[in-house]
DNA sequence: AATGAATGAGTTTTCATTCAT
DNA sequence: AATGAATGAAAACTCATTCAT
């Protein structure tokens, strides 16, 4: 018989989520406080602590949610499209939204968690595969289908187009201009798939 | 009538932004802390703020110092790029090359320029473009000389090269393998000019 | 009128009392916490605040019960001896083997009960009295039946045994070798009867 | 060319250890906090980790001062005594005086350290063991020059007398009389070379 | 000019205790 | 009666920054 209901431990546990997302994707991890994201959540710093290991735990559940709900909200729709091109054109436009949508958390991702020492084998780097493998598989059936160059380097496609994505929208963060997000998205396919020059498929450099 | 001649203080400037940038790049800016960088420049903890502000006037004033060192050693190399291709694999293959010799550097650079440049107006920003103009006019003069798609929008290329180049240097500070710099400069330079497509130049999607 | 039976009320404080006495003895007094206790007693945190006042009345009321069993456990063994050097042996080897059989319990009260007992009162120092009075008699009747000195201070006495126990005890805690009960009781009796002195009763120092 | 003179930091140090003496010896270790050691010693809580460690540190720094002390006021007043009971005597006098001059230390060095989990093997163990050593050198000259039955077991008589020693002082603590130095070790004394019994040398238990 | 001792606000984290449920 | 969520004060420790020397 709890003294609470499992329904405001819930919401608890995501009120502090929450502001710890807020507080984190304002200041970055470290110059953001617990003392602020408790007050953020309208609760004690202590409670904190019954719902979250530490400072860390917190961070890498937030950045965890963050990357299931992107994944969630991806995967169905790339298995829509029917050429590689689609494909390509569905995670670029989407990657981009979310990233656009959520630069804060974007930002947080890169500046405290790709950098950590400890980012390898955690859990946020299998959740990085996952979703990174969406494209390799991409780009893999692309070179089955006879539709992509083959012998074509999955992850330099990979680092390329998440690259692309992230400073794209980084150019966001920092513009004065909003993003056209499809544009930018047709144009990048575009790219990608048929190159800078004007003329295609010339031999190969 | 300053009691130190203005050479050495000019030295002791740049002494103090050598230890800074190393003790910074070893350990992350937060966790970096000023009598470190004083000990490593063999100098005592307040002369720094004699030098500079703060610790976030130093940590600026050193990712400006690899910026413009970035930028000084890439300008001549471009110039000899005969064709776009080739001006933009010197581009790739220098900027790789540079990221990949100071993989700390690297690392601070990756996590600390974005919060860094939004603070205040700032020098930082202003060498990004610099620096990313770079590349616009190599765009421009590949448009020039028909040898990219007209209408190509030079900040997309921007967004997607620098991106991706920073990608793949993540990719060798975290990852097992060392990046074989030639190679993969050769293939992004070949995706970007030729794109993914099996039969390049068909219609543009 | 109690919700709940005394008897069942009974049960739970000493529920409460053995699990805070293994907690309490395992860790110490100020690193366990009342989290533990309650989950070694398997009720709640509250629950203990309606038993006892505080976490210090709960370490008072463990030494207290610890204390009690001691001298009930020694009392009746105490009277068994014929002569004054029985009845030592009797209760130095009987202390010793208590102290010995709960090293953390042993531990606990070398480093607490002191703190203890000069907090109030107090109840321990009653214990302590009564405890040691046990020897008191020892040697009065030692005395009276022309075993001891004549003149001898039971006090001084007291305190010669009970150090000598405590400290013997404390080398068993900390010590690599377990030690042989008998054979140091044996020769500590022997020592307090008998002196070191190669030829004893020689004149008086 | 220190901003302070060396005498300056040297009375510093010995205002901080002098101050945490106090406030251990008057709170025990875990009671007792860096800001009361700081405000007693009238200096800032940080200062305090420029010249120890830690909490910890400070402790065992404080008690190898004490052990340092009484050991160097030992050994002289030791090596004039001619006979084992002058000798034993002298020890005893001097070892009583201390405690009770020092009692809140003798207290805190029982209740702190001697539990402490890593005790074994510290600067503080290694010290004891020095001091102890005092006493073991003085029954084993007593055993060689035939003024001590042969085959007692020196550290028996280390605990005893130890043991003795700090219990008489706790009683003085606790106790409302001052205890009578010099009519105490004599007594002790006389117990331990002669023993209880009034007929000594008689066949030995 | 140069030092580095000194500060003190700030950090994360723990936990005895209370009280709404 | 019993819970355990919630508190909030306190803990040890760190460190950018200042300033007397």
């Amino acid at each position: 018989m709890p003294a609470i209901s499992p329904q405001r431990m819930r919401d608890r546990y995501d009120a502090i989520l929450a502001a710890a997302t807020r507080v984190f994707a304002e200041n970055g991890y470290s110059t953001a406080s617990i003392t602020d994201i408790a007050r953020a959540a309208d609760i004690s710093d202590g409670l904190i602590y019954k719902y979250f290991e530490n400072k860390r735990d917190l961070l890498e559940t937030v950045l965890e949610r963050f990357y299931e709900r992107i994944i969630a909200d991806l995967e169905p729709k790339i298995a829509k499209g029917r050429t590689f091109a689609d494909r390509l054109y569905v995670l670029i436009s989407e990657h981009l939204h979310v990233f656009i949508a959520d630069r804060d958390l974007c930002r947080l991702f890169i500046s405290e968690v790709r950098t950590a020492s400890d980012y390898r084998g955690s859990a946020i780097q299998q959740l990085n595969r996952r979703y990174t493998s969406i494209l390799l598989k991409i780009v893999d059936q692309g070179i089955a289908d006879g539709e992509v160059v083959a012998g074509m380097d999955p992850r330099l496609v990979r680092d390329m187009l998440f690259g692309a994505i992230e400073h794209t929208s980084w150019r966001h963060i920092n513009g004065s201009k909003p993003v056209d997000v499809p544009r930018v998205a047709r144009a990048m396919t575009d790219v990608l798939v048929n190159g800078l020059a004007l003329r295609g498929r010339r031999k190969r450099t």
